[in-house]
RNA sequence: GUCCCGUUCGUCUAGUCAGGUCAGGACACCGGGUUUUCAUCCCGGCAACAGGGGUUCGAAUCCCCUACGGGACGCCA
């Protein structure tokens, strides 16, 4: 079939596997299966410093957990790879030649350094930044001549001056944007490599994409997506961009606020059915109303058209409560058990705790008080075992500093993570017995108990990610949090000392 | 700040396109029942059309304005 829908999904290979990615895999998939098309996922790997094989692999091990099966990509291969980014520069570059002789694209020489002069310039003037098209005035010998002089250089989109760009949005009909207020974007970047508003064009183009399912993120960009299959003489896809997951604060999905790693949800016991459900009804209601559906289900009676606008609030109470259904409904007690062997009650899982548990044993029983933080969700404690010793502001301040530390482990290890805290006893001065007291309560929910650094390794990042948040929520309400001025201040000594925040 | 998108119970939503049933369901919460406790299960309750103007016999539904929320404004995606 020639014009059969072909979906995509598209994640970018530079963290861990976000719920995000997820709902957007969702419906793309259901949206493919409903009209007989097919789902094909692309790694989008253009950013070269950020990208990494770990992650790529994370993010497809997620997908499969959650049952999202893709019809192509990387792994499975297809008919119109590579599906990797990076292994498709000869058609981007092939792509920009084609602009810049339509006159729809120009190299730009200028360095960074005043690019952010401008932009604080426009900032100041409370102007919207934008490129002031410096290079659009260079001549072709110009332009010859720093080229072969090897001179550094970006290629952009050259925006029309007015006039306004109008496209249909499936779920939103006609979206208007004039052309004035859309900045000369980079299309090009100086290490050769495209940005991702190129390559998704030229890759949707060329996979036989027939509709772009993806966040309303994106929907400020549209206009320039459709100016470049204008300038490369495609036709463009249908759009329809979908409503973000939010926090309970209504701001767009964050790791600060919520966990959003797939794998925290895995980590924590929750069945992947039971995620896919709770996602599907996020946004999308099916036409019976019934809410207990499976993928199948979800993809037999989709309706991309009653997907509702309004960002839904990530509600893990009620995530719960479809998981507790799954287990009891869906499940037989052979079914469950078999679970929760696979889960965490396995012999490789418990002898990784046993040599930690080991001395601290006097008979068999002893164990699994010992080792339940490991297995728990959440572990309970007080504010005043929390803060113990310690002055209040002290351990939020504490807290937060290792919270930002632990967003640049690369791999999650005990060496990496004992680095990390020595690194932080130095820093603030701090021993590390006096240091690591607050975190022994944070994680396991005792002052005494298996040795942190291990425990940490075993526990993995997500659910330790999300036991610093919750002793550090436990502080604002008590007001012994850091206020927006000290949260501002620490950010500043931060950065100063230990170098920018990855978030 | 500029632009874009959005707005029905605290939360997820049905109803909006084709204007006319006490605005329906679910989670959470509260109360009652079953259960040795708890949970499950069952029953009941609380609770919303953001505001203001139009159009109309009639507006949650169509139009306009305002407010509020979110997003985008990177050699990130």
């Amino acid at each position: 079939m020639i014009n059969s829908v072909r979906t995509r999904i598209a994640p970018s290979p530079t963290g861990a596997p976000h719920v995000g990615t997820a709902y957007m895999a969702l419906f793309n998939f259901a949206f493919a299966k409903k009209h007989n098309g097919k789902m094909i996922l692309r790694i989008e790997d253009t950013d070269q410093s950020r990208s990494s094989k770990e992650s790529e692999e994370a993010i497809l091990s997620s997908l499969n957990w959650l049952g999202l099966q893709w019809d192509e990509g990387p792994d499975c291969g297809g008919d119109f790879g590579p599906y990797r980014q990076s292994e498709r520069l000869d058609l981007y570059k092939d792509s920009v030649q084609k602009l810049v002789d339509a006159g729809y694209a120009y190299p730009c020489f200028c360095t960074p350094e005043r690019l952010t002069e401008l932009r604080n310039e426009q900032l100041g003037n409370k102007e919207t930044p934008r490129y002031d098209g410096h290079c659009l005035n260079l001549t072709k010998e110009e332009i010859q001549q720093k080229i072969q002089a090897g001179e550094k250089h970006v290629y952009r989109l050259k925006i029309p001056n007015e006039g306004t760009c109008l496209f249909k949005d499936e779920l939103r009909g006609d979206v208007q944007f004039d052309w004035k207020q859309i900045d000369h974007q980079v299309i090009q970047k100086s290490d050769g490599f495209p940005t991702y508003h190129l390559a998704n064009v030229v890759d949707d183009h060329h996979m036989g994409i027939t509709h772009v399912i993806r966040g309303e993120e994106w929907i400020n960009s549209t206009p320039k997506h459709i100016l470049l299959y204008e300038g490369l003489g495609w036709k463009p896809p249908v759009f329809a961009h979908l409503p973000l997951l939010r926090n309970p604060d209504k701001s767009k999905l964050s790791k600060r606020k919520n966990p959003t790693s797939i794998d925290y949800y895995k980590d924590a016991g929750f069945l992947p059915e039971a995620v896919v459900n709770y996602l599907g009804m996020m946004g999308y209601t099916l036409p019976d109303q019934r809410e207990i559906f499976d993928l199948q289900e979800l993809s037999e009676s989709f309706e991309i058209k009653r997907m509702s606008l309004g960002g839904p609030i990530f509600d893990i109470a009620k995530l719960k409560w479809l998981n507790g259904r799954y287990l009891r409904e869906k499940l037989s007690q052979e079914d469950v058990l078999q679970k929760i062997i696979e889960w965490k009650a396995n012999p490789e899982f418990l002898s990784k705790i046993l040599p930690l548990a080991l001395n601290r044993l006097e008979t068999l029983s002893d164990f699994f008080p010992l080792s339940h933080f490991l297995l728990d969700d959440l572990p309970e404690y007080s504010l005043e075992k929390l803060i113990g010793k310690t002055e209040g502001l002290q351990v939020a301040k504490l807290l937060k500093i290792a919270e930002w530390e632990m967003e640049k482990i690369q791999k999650w290890n005990r060496d990496q993570i004992s680095a990390l805290f020595q690194k932080i006893s130095q820093l603030e001065d701090i021993k590390l017995k006096h240091l690591l007291a607050p975190f022994f309560v944070a994680i396991t929910g005792n002052s005494v108990s298996l040795p942190l650094f291990d425990s940490l390794e075993l526990l993995g990042p997500d659910l330790t990610r999300t036991r610093i948040r919750i002793a550090l929520e436990k502080l604002s309400a008590d007001g012994l949090g850091l206020s927006k001025k000290a949260l501002k201040k620490l950010e500043k000594d931060y950065a100063n000392q230990y170098g920018n925040r990855i978030d």
